[in-house]
DNA sequence: GACCTGCTGCGGAGTG
């Protein structure tokens, strides 16, 4: 199949399978034989770290047969890469930043360039799915065969996900229905699971000073961990930046005080390359065990060796990334997968929360293990318009081909291409728009071509990235760099911290540089980062933890405190009349209890925020304030039996709908249905409500 | 109330 490069592929197959080899055997066969004319593979990868192991694997495969790889990203010198354009054949192993650079600056050779391009294969097919970066390849493949006049054959490689469809629909978008499909049977494979209850205080009550007592149950998971994963090697998940560095130095205080070598390493992104590679390097090796306290740095597959088992402090951000992080246990022979997962829960108090009356983290983490074993994952949005994105294209494919007629650019980018979604009359608003912003401008004759401030941007190597980034401080201890902090996190002079994993003082702080000196000290507290909004569960988890609390199923990989937490969820759930109620009055507010996800909770409260209400997504449930479940409920049966919402203009109604690189260059009616088409679910919520009323009317009968 | 990714061309100094 690959070996003629007729058709598009997708190899799905576990971590370190051997994908890679899959495709390249027969790619480098291909080459090989048709050495007389050049001929070329593109291979593209989310990671420039999967990139440098890559051509470590394949340079040596390829060199028998003589054909040459060149690995071209960021930190690659000028000498390979000036050589690959003097002879552009073999492989060439590069990141989507780089190719774009390539197609903007050789934009008139590129014919020439790619002559001899017979494959492009897209590593970690999954990392791109949905998402702004991924979008941005997707109109780069395009532009690629658009210039050369002909197909050419993709290869996606990809963990075992769930969500095939999407990711077909993702490599070849006009005609996904021919992809084939190759899913390595390696067997079910054997999972084992425990769930640990851990009680913690009570809601603490709000105090003037931020600074909150250390929490008995962060103390207790830290106390087990170092009990239980000494001696072997993990990779310990606790979703955040701070609780990584929290984990490590306590994990690496423990070791000291009983007098045994530290076996936990730090690893997140505000770590530098330096003290991310010692990370590797330590789960690597195999003459001492090493555990990984870290954030999603290493869900991609970058080759850090087989670990015993995998830890997850409260619920994975979602099934396929809980998924994708067991794939890295259990991968010797007749080995099972191992999940051990902590659920912090708050005793119960007159003030205690809803969430916690439910249990939600637990219940949650229960419910994403199920969904697990039953083989389901978030399927990937492909309905996304990413409009950012087209703005970067509308100004890449102009300083690539120096100038082009609004019609040329319409049906290259939009009509049959990846921005069809984007009608004619949104994109030449969009065009104006951009004149007026002196980014683009049109001559006598039509053409359009990049003003000043459009040469401007794009000449900046900013411009490359779909995505933004902060500003960030350097964090340097002698003439060793830790890592980076962001610009609005700033820090002072004297105070301290932890940071990649070890207690600090900041001696001093450089504004201008952006450096902060910093040295050892005995104190330190744990830094915030910033982090974006949380994640977003999907419609299905919800229901799935409806179905647990509803319920009366065993649990078996509950732990006893486990047990006794679910037994009082399950009660505070029957107490409160869930089964039946899905409105609560709650002092002078509202719950709506839908059990869907966050975009069709987020899209019922923009609805009846647009009537007048005020509230806030509270994850199980939407509050809303000054309301009485009486007055909620006539509002949202009025809302549902009218002609059904327009997303549009629903989006028209929210403020702050500027969240990408290039939104805030979007007209606004391009920017509502941007908006609309990522965040919003009118179906959806319209969907739950109708459930919910029938069901209330049955009931009544 | 989360996480992650990436980045040019050119001039000039230094070296063989």
């Amino acid at each position: 199949m690959i070996l003629n490069g007729g058709c598009d592929v997708i190899i799905a197959a576990s971590t370190a399978s051997g994908k890679t080899e899959a495709a390249f055997f027969p790619i480098l066969t291909n080459l090989a034989y048709n050495s007389k004319a050049p001929s070329l593979a593109l291979y593209v990868s989310p990671l420039k770290a999967l990139i440098n192991d890559q051509w470590r694997r394949l340079d040596e495969l390829a060199e028998r047969l003589e054909i040459p790889v060149t690995p071209w990203h960021g930190d690659i010198g000028r000498a390979k890469k000036s050589s690959f354009l003097k002879d552009p054949r073999g492989c060439l192993l590069i990141t989507p930043e780089s190719l774009e650079s390539l197609l903007l600056h050789h934009g008139s050779s590129l014919a020439v360039l790619f002559a001899g391009l017979r494959y492009i294969v897209v590593d970690e097919l999954h990392a791109f799915l949905g998402t702004e970066r991924g979008k941005q390849l997707q109109a780069l493949l395009h532009r690629i065969e658009k210039v050369l006049g002909r197909r050419i054959c993709r290869v996606g490689l990809s963990a075992t996900l769930g969500d095939m469809e999407g990711a077909k629909q993702y490599l070849r978008p006009e005609t996904h229905g021919t992809v084939e499909l190759i899913v390595s049977k390696d067997g079910a494979q054997e999972l084992k699971v425990l769930v640990k209850g851990m009680m913690d205080k009570p809601v603490p009550p709000k105090r003037a000073d931020s600074e909150q007592p250390e929490s008995p149950a962060k103390v207790a998971i830290a106390a087990h961990m170092f009990r239980g994963l000494r001696g072997s090697s993990n990779l310990v998940f606790p979703n955040s930046r701070q609780e990584v560095e929290y984990y490590s130095d306590r994990l690496r205080r423990l070791c000291e005080s009983q007098g045994v070598p530290n076996e936990f390493w730090p690893h997140h992104g505000n770590l530098s390359k330096e003290i991310r590679e010692e990370t590797e390097a330590a789960l690597k090796q195999t003459e001492r065990p090493a555990t990984a306290i870290c954030t999603s740095t290493l869900e991609l597959g970058i080759d850090i060796g087989p670990v015993k088992s995998i830890v997850q402090i409260g619920p994975p951000p979602s099934v396929a990334s809980l998924r994708q992080r067991l794939g890295r246990s259990g991968r010797r022979k007749g080995e099972p997968m191992i999940l051990r997962a902590y659920s912090v829960e708050r005793q119960i108090s007159p003030d205690s929360r809803f969430s916690d009356l439910l249990r939600e983290g637990m219940v949650q983490m229960i419910a994403m293990v199920r969904l697990l074993t039953g083989n389901w994952y978030e399927p990937m949005s492909t309905e996304m318009l990413h409009g950012s994105t087209l703005v970067q294209q509308i100004l890449s494919v102009l300083a690539q081909h120096g100038g082009l007629y609004a019609q040329q650019m319409w049906e290259l980018l939009c009509g049959a291409g990846p921005f069809s979604m984007v009608s004619k009359n949104h994109f030449l608003q969009l065009l104006r728009k951009l004149g007026e912003e002196e980014i683009i401008f049109q001559d006598a004759t039509g053409l359009l071509l990049l003003a000043p401030r459009g040469e401007h941007i794009t000449e900046d190597y900013r411009f490359y990235a779909a995505f933004t980034s902060d500003e960030e401080f350097r964090i340097v201890a002698g003439n060793r760099t830790l890592g980076s902090m962001p610009v609005s996190r700033p820090l002072t002079e004297g105070s301290f911290l932890i940071f990649a994993g070890r207690r600090w003082q900041v001696i001093s702080v450089s504004q201008t540089d952006k450096v902060i000196d910093v040295q050892p000290a005995a104190a330190g507290a744990v830094p915030g980062f910033d982090g974006a909004s949380g994640a977003m569960v999907h419609d299905r988890v919800r229901q799935e933890m409806c179905e647990i609390l509803g319920s009366n199923w065993p649990v078996p990989f509950l732990d006893e405190t486990g047990q006794m937490l679910l037994q009082e969820a399950r009660g505070n759930y029957a107490r409160l009349g869930l089964d039946d109620n899905w409105l609560l009055q709650d002092g002078n507010e509202t719950r709506i209890i839908l059990w869907r996800g966050d975009k069709v909770n987020d899209t019922l409260l923009l609805m009846l925020q647009s009537i007048g209400y005020k509230g806030l997504n509270d994850g199980v449930s939407v509050l809303i304030s000054d309301s009485t479940v009486e007055k909620v409920r006539s509002s949202l049966a009025f809302l549902s039996a009218q002609k059904p919402v327009d997303p549009v203009g629903l989006a028209s109604s929210v403020q702050n709908k500027v969240r990408e690189k290039w939104d805030a260059l979007l007209p606004n009616d391009l920017l509502d249905v941007n908006f609309a088409s990522s965040c919003l679910n009118v179906a959806g919520a319209l969907d739950a409500l109708k459930v919910h009323f029938t069901a209330q009317e049955l009931r009544r009968k």
